[in-house]
DNA sequence: TATCCGAATTGGATCGTTCAAGACGGCGAG
DNA sequence: CTCGCCGTCTTGAACGATCCAATTCGGATA
């Protein structure tokens, strides 16, 4: 049975004071090159490991980030979550913090929540996934000088806090050139409803696309609520009305449903989604694609950066989406 | 600025002493009805919580389990982790524990994961989505009497430690009876390799319910790693030389290439995958569905089971799969 | 040689909680 | 009446780290 490890076992063993180990832990340049050395090997040699409750009750500090986990709603925009929480977990990881779990079914417990994680946990920060205009959380985080990112634009407000994002308008953009350099000029586009902010920007990078190349955009636009079934229906009514070659699509599920109405059409009408889903690689759909990975690591960057405690300031990255070429484009 | 409320800070409120506050947290039955109620009363008017760092320490446990979080390696089957780990969240909250999330990229850096996890967090519990056979990871832990449950059976020894599970071999067994009684008599098997004991589970149950049925399912089944150009090279092979009406699949990442195989026959090939993943509903596939919120569920029960100290035999659940039926059956 | 300076090290206090042991009043038994 | 016990509550110590102030020590300076 081995005895437990703490700073002083390896004092003893060193043959020095605990707040020399310490030192060697926390400020190792104000400590003799001889004695560091003597002390880590101590440390290796006995397998410590600093008890982080303890230094934490000193310090204030739980190097615990929480992030929320939801119920993958429609099942086909899920994997994105699941991804950036992946990436999320091993940056934080390398940045010495560890992810916390935690789930809620609306603001208001959403809200308890933090005031639960951040009283029993001393969270010290926190990482939201999408945020939508007048956001309570935020505000709540804020009025409380927690720490925080979103990974998603403030709409409403752009310097009310770090966030990063990845340049919507900018990838439905790239998809619309790509088609237009592919011979097609009637481009449409299936969408949100007006007013959200990540739809409405990515409406506006397919609208001025096409106007950069002398194309008017009128009337080949639909919106409506995200889905398979809905895509599909749109779709439908845009060849009816307007017989587009092309179509740009607000999200993967749009695109799946457009794929389905636009079966058998000769030349194919061509396809581009959103967000690059296993779903869309599975069915050879082709997709804009985000840096989940890099966003999810600029994410963490950011928090260390207030964390860690240098620049005050919020700061703000948006990165560039990239186009998954597939069959269907 | 309000001052940090400590146990102190409520003592003094309800004029009782720290312990006493205390045995109202952890052991309300010694407490007089009336100071217990004082004493609630001061901590809901000061908003105390109690701070875990510090009970921690003195404990010794601090209500953490871990989760791997992985990343979506073919993609759609990653769902599947991501829906299980929502459950955890919800049902471990529900406890009284948080999950934190690892990521490890083989089972050595897992296994070190594991020791810097209990030595610095002292995390109380694991949670191991998918063992293999004389896995290295649930030998670690269980040298080290460190409590943790698999979602997914020890193949080579099911009494080795606590486990949930879904019955793979009924799930497909259903698969196979449903397409039966829909009049089928040649149905396939499209699964991975033998010698994974997922595998040959899911393959048992099909081959069992033709045995039941008095149909021989010699030849009617093929191998190989899981994929969708597998699954659909896999299914072209199997039309050409054995002439299948119905196919049952142990993925759905086989079951959509075998879906992009039998394109046009006529009349059509029955297909059912396995794991109900998003991409299958979106297809419109038929698939076996598994209780991935009733699994974590199960495992947070007997995690608790163990650490809230009373059952020390290792218990196991076996849990039942539906059918998900959709047009492909 | 005496004095001083700063770098390196030391011991004690502290964070907020639970554990162990003891104090106090009232009650029933001897 | 005294003793012991029980239920209830209080006091002091401990968990393992960091912060703070005090001390030691080697070397440079006068």
């Amino acid at each position: 049975m081995p005895e437990k490890v703490t700073i002083a076992t390896v004092a003893r063993h060193a043959r020095v004071s605990r707040q020399t180990v310490s030192n060697v832990l926390n400020a190792p340049h104000i400590v003799r090159q001889e004695t560091r050395q003597r002390v880590e090997d101590a440390i290796n040699a006995l397998g410590y490991r600093a008890n982080q409750a303890a230094r934490q009750m000193r310090t204030g500090r739980s190097r615990l980030i929480a992030a929320r986990i939801e119920p993958t709603r429609d099942g086909i925009n899920g994997s994105v979550l699941d991804r950036f929480l992946h990436g999320l977990t091993e940056t934080a990881d390398a940045a010495g913090y560890r992810v916390l779990l935690y789930t809620a079914t609306d603001d208001d417990r959403e809200i308890a929540t933090y005031d639960d994680l951040l009283g029993t946990y001393e969270l010290d920060a926190f990482v939201l996934v999408g945020t939508k205009y007048g956001d309570p959380r935020t505000a709540w985080l804020a009025d409380r000088d927690v720490p925080f990112v979103t990974f998603g634009r403030p709409w409403d407000a752009l310097d009310a806090h770090p966030w990063v994002d990845v340049d919507g308008a900018a990838g439905t953009a790239a998809a619309t050139r790509h088609l237009l350099d592919a011979g097609h000029r009637r481009i449409a586009f299936i969408g949100w409803p007006l007013g959200s902010g990540v739809g409405d920007d990515r409406r506006a990078g397919w609208q001025d696309a096409l106007r950069a190349a002398g194309v008017d955009p009128a009337g080949l636009h639909r919106e409506t609520e995200d889905g398979i079934a809905e895509g599909e229906h749109l779709m439908r009514d845009l060849l009816a009305a307007d017989a587009p070659t092309a179509v740009v699509c607000a999200s993967d599920s749009l695109a799946l449903g457009a794929l389905q109405a636009i079966r058998g059409t000769d030349p194919p009408v061509s396809v581009i989604g959103f967000d690059d889903t296993p779903v869309a690689a599975a069915v050879g759909l082709a997709s804009v694609s985000q840096p989940l990975g890099e966003a999810a690591a600029r994410c963490v960057d950011l928090l260390t950066g207030v964390l860690d405690g240098h620049h005050e300031t919020p700061t703000h990255v948006l990165l560039q989406p990239s186009l998954a070429l597939r069959h269907t484009a």
